[in-house]
DNA sequence: GCATTTTATGGAAACGCTTTCATATACTGG
DNA sequence: CCAGTATATGAAAGCGTTTCCATAAAATGC
């Protein structure tokens, strides 16, 4: 067992109430006893235990995580904003996965309840009164989340307009039909991507064909798929020339799926794609695909986190849209 | 706030040693006495006090991640395993970086100390001396790290091994003049990585000019950089034909200044690399890697973990190195 | 039907810490 | 030199649980 403050007392000589002032600094102390009780300490290399702290402050110093998976580069980026900025405010992480599956989800929020004093949550699917009852009083904040009907502060990306961005640059290189690789419908990021494709086209009159609606769910397996139909739309004559799809992931899949049918990117489809992980400037093609600030939207998540904790919830819920860019790369390009 | 147990029994008429029986089914009870107090939970929506439980415990279900990073994919999918068989547990997972700096070490494991009940670290370049002082007496499991001059325990990928692999494939398709990609020295990986290369070399009496060897870092950044020097090296007559790259990311970061140089691959330059991370297979040209068995190895790392909490330390350490299979995809080739 | 075991319950200690309150000592000012 | 203030310390309460122990009631055995 480890030391205790007991045994860091008894062997300084004073009392435990006097450890806990020199260790924390929280109350007037005596220079000599000072040194005595840090010697203490030192030599017995003690630790304060962290439970017995969390008990008495009511604080863990803690923030609790809850993302729907941990594959690819795209949630990792998340948890890597929220780690940095975490980490300077000398806090903890305690993370969990929720695979979109409703049981997951409030089995990991419960297990969070009294080890963590506030909550990050990223998952699309759950409904959000659920997710309420769930965190209790806990302050918490949405990543990516529709804002209506409740009161949490939510940080986004703005898909929608990032959508619309990708879109524009398509048609400006000229591109009359163009496809969409969706997400699953009802997940609020694939919504809103899929919305700004269609109000896009729209503005500029262009065709919208439901064919050219193909659902994924933000997977390279899945871009696989919609990619080799993408393929076989492709080949017609009045089929798309280009694509907007909803996640690089994806974009890798379809375009994996197109060099096996035999066409090329971008000198048969055209792509534009959204996220900008880090492995997008690299893929070969490069991908144009819109950047989506996903390790500031995280960072500022955590910072909005720390602030709520410390100051109460004070003020209305917070709700912010992260402005995103494109970035034109080698994955788009003129039409055939 | 949210309701104590004092409050559950008042609300049931029990006294709190009861309505801790009946919700841990720790005792015998009363069939109505369980109504009871189980409705009165429910109306209350108790939840218990994961601080006070972990405190008189002396548990926390929870185990404690220290990796270096948080980038790309290879650490992610060390979290994806022990995620997952934590969770099957019913366990938590508490996430820390060290960004490979000692402080930054120390300070994570700090503040680990009394929220976990063990951990996995894999921190290729902490020295071990100072772990165990660290760690004091929490169970620890290491992941691919030297099993030298300690007792942790230690899961290993087959570094050396596959390295060797990755080699040899390359001479069997005729290459002669080989280069490494390797890591930093003093990371455990880069060097059994590197030893490999060079044995395998040397089985077959093959050439091991000093300057084939391009350090790096393991990232992608880093293979940009050495993947520069390698075309140049490449462009002279007695220059290598091919190189094994010591992780999938600096391949990709290679591949590119490879391409930007105007050589193929593997037309000019076979390459050959390790980890097979989710990403290879579909990167353009797909790549020949040794597939590492991450995840596979974090959760056994796990389900090791969690042994030693619940039967204490007894037995000596548990080293073991999963051996890792040679993928052949594109981007190894014959020699021009 | 009485001694004995089993079952159900409550009181209270303990976990390791922080913090309030009281007390003792050392400084200040007039 | 003494009242009054500032400084340093310890005793003890309390955080919300679990668990040990004692006790009361019910079930069992002969």
């Amino acid at each position: 067992m480890s030391a205790t403050i007991r045994q860091v007392a008894r062997e300084a000589g004073v009392s435990i109430a006097t450890v806990s002032r020199v260790l924390n600094g929280s109350g007037p102390t005596a220079l000599e006893t000072r040194k005595l009780v840090r010697r203490a300490a030192e030599r017995l290399r003690y630790v304060p235990n962290a439970a017995a702290q969390n008990l008495v402050r009511s604080r863990t110093d803690t923030i609790g995580v809850v993302l729907p998976f941990f594959a690819g580069e795209f949630y990792p980026e998340v948890v890597r904003g929220l780690d940095l900025a975490v980490q300077e405010a000398g806090w903890n992480l305690l993370l969990s996965t929720s695979h979109n599956a409703p049981a997951d989800t409030e089995r990991a929020l419960c297990a969070m309840h009294g080890r963590v004093d506030g909550l990050v949550v990223m998952t699309p699917a759950l409904p959000l009164a659920r997710l309420a009852a769930l965190a209790q009083d806990l302050p918490l904040v949405l990543l990516n989340a529709p804002t209506a009907g409740h009161a949490f502060d939510v940080l986004s990306t703005d898909g929608y307009g990032g959508a619309r961005l990708a879109v524009a640059h398509l048609i400006a290189l000229g591109h009359e039909r163009i496809a969409v690789l969706a997400g699953e419908a009802g997940n609020h990021d694939a919504d809103a991507r899929l919305a700004g494709w269609r109000d896009e086209l729209q503005a500029h009159s262009l065709p919208i064909p439901e064919a050219f609606v193909l659902r994924g769910d933000f997977s390279r397996e899945s871009g696989v798929i919609s990619g080799r139909r993408l393929a076989e739309l492709a080949a017609r004559a009045d089929g798309p020339t280009a694509a907007f799809v909803s996640s690089d992931y994806m974009a890798m899949g379809a375009i994996w799926a197109l060099v096996e049918a035999g066409l090329s990117v971008p000198g048969d489809v055209a792509l534009a794609s959204f996220d900008d992980i880090p492995s997008a400037a690299y893929f070969n093609p490069s991908l144009t695909t819109v950047h989506a600030h996903t390790q500031e939207l995280s960072a500022r998540a955590a910072a909005l986190l720390l602030a709520r904790i410390s100051s109460g919830t004070d003020g209305g819920p917070h709700r912010d849209v992260l402005p995103v860019r494109l970035e034109v790369r080698a994955s788009s390009g003129v039409p055939r």
